[in-house]
DNA sequence: TCTAATCCGTTAGCATGCTAACGATAAGAG
DNA sequence: CTCTTATCGTTAGCATGCTAACGGATTAGA
């Protein structure tokens, strides 16, 4: 992760960058990411091992369905998929009743890594809201949930 | 902005994605990044803007400290630096008193942007803050404050 | 039914954001 | 003063994440 090392300055308009809404979930954003690169194996990505539980839970997802699901766009699906597929953890077939769709499901090897990894996943969670008390991470969870 | 689709659901493990720290804080940042393109003007990135912003705060910094102040690594800040120097948005020169650093200045154009866009960049941070009520917000600053 | 609108996946192009490696320079230890 | 260590900026390589455009398939509506 990288050290931040400004104390707030500014010129005196009311603008502090430290203070932005969007400056501060970017830097959150980043931390979460390098907890979960550090707890996660396989080389696992956040989108990839979100796409995974959620191919999961639906069990059989077009591509698109897919994306819309965990917040990617289409282009986004199209390289995270990919990369899935080339790591041999989903399998892809036509859907027979809309040529325009792909079907994706887990492949043996993906069902078996999920379930392994899942305990990983929520040590993440864990460890990115370690620095709230329990009754504060349940209020910024809340309120998180109605800004994203 | 991607719509998001699913209903929760899960595979009886207590894994939820959507429930998760790390997809949540994805999440808030692009949909603040998407509130941040559809105000901004001159084609400004949110580093950029932070860039921006950061470099009238010192006056004069070195591209390494500059990044450091906005959570950007060296590569990252390499990549803004440029395009900000294309836009003729700021001053590149070498530092005399160490011949490893490169001290970055705004040039007038970029005094007379940042002054004018910044009451674009409160609105950005009105706009993403909406959903929540006037006390919701500073709890929730508070709160992502100390997790960034 | 035929046509227009929509949806699906793909590709190209660009901007973050990271790691790893590098040469050049500066700072510190002995 | 020399040798080691740290810092600075740069580059290459990879993975998101977006827009814009596209060809093909399906759906909706006139």
């Amino acid at each position: 992760m990288i050290e931040v090392d400004t104390k707030p300055a500014n010129a005196g308009d009311g603008y502090v960058l430290e203070d932005q809404i969007g400056h501060l979930l970017r830097r959150a954003h980043q931390r979460a990411s390098s907890i979960f690169q550090e707890i996660m194996t396989e080389g696992l990505t956040p989108p990839q091992f979100a796409a995974l539980v959620k191919i999961r839970d639906f069990g059989t997802v077009s591509q698109n369905r897919l994306g819309r699901s965990v917040a990617m766009d289409p282009a986004t699906s199209q390289g995270v998929t990919q990369r899935l597929l080339a790591k041999n953890l989903i399998q892809r077939r036509d859907d027979p009743n809309d040529r325009r769709r792909a079907l994706l499901s887990l492949s043996p090897e993906g069902e078996e890594l999920v379930k392994r990894l899942i305990p990983l996943g929520k040590q993440i969670s864990a460890e990115t809201l370690e620095p709230l008390k329990p009754e504060e991470q349940k209020q910024f969870l809340a309120l998180l949930a109605k800004i994203a």
